[in-house]
DNA sequence: CGAGTGACCGCAA
DNA sequence: ATTGCGGCCACTC
């Protein structure tokens, strides 16, 4: 039954994010994806902003690796919370996706 | 209830 | 390879 989107919308990302294991990032068009709108990346972001600050929004970065730029202290605040996941960020503010990116179903190495 | 906006993504020159 | 522009849909005021 995917009769709930609408408000659901929210409250799923939150989810997803809620769900993302320490050490690894998602992109907001894979969130946005798994929600049900891939066209609602920017959603993604806007929720990030106003959703709930205690979600590591900071394993959520952009389809090129980048990390956030609204999020609070910068994208240099941002690095720091990342390097604290043990997650490498470059000089270029961007993250090995390729490597990091994850995706729920695999749940490879739980190791929260 | 209406309009504006955005922590984005994809494509075109 | 880089740079610029539009579209898309939910959220906030």
């Amino acid at each position: 039954m995917e009769l709930e989107v609408d408000a659901n919308f929210r409250r799923r990302v939150e989810a997803l994010v809620a769900q993302i294991p320490k050490g690894r990032v998602m992109t907001y068009g894979q969130i946005a994806a798994l929600t049900g709108n891939a066209r609602a990346a920017r959603i993604v972001g806007g929720i990030a902003h106003f959703g709930d600050p205690d979600l590591p929004w900071q394993r959520v970065v952009n389809r090129h690796g980048g990390l956030a730029a609204g999020y609070p202290g910068g994208r240099e605040g941002h690095k720091q919370v990342l390097e604290a996941e043990g997650i490498h960020v470059n000089e270029e503010y961007q993250v090995s996706i390729t490597e990091l990116l994850w995706t729920p179903g695999h749940e490879q190495g739980r190791l929260l």
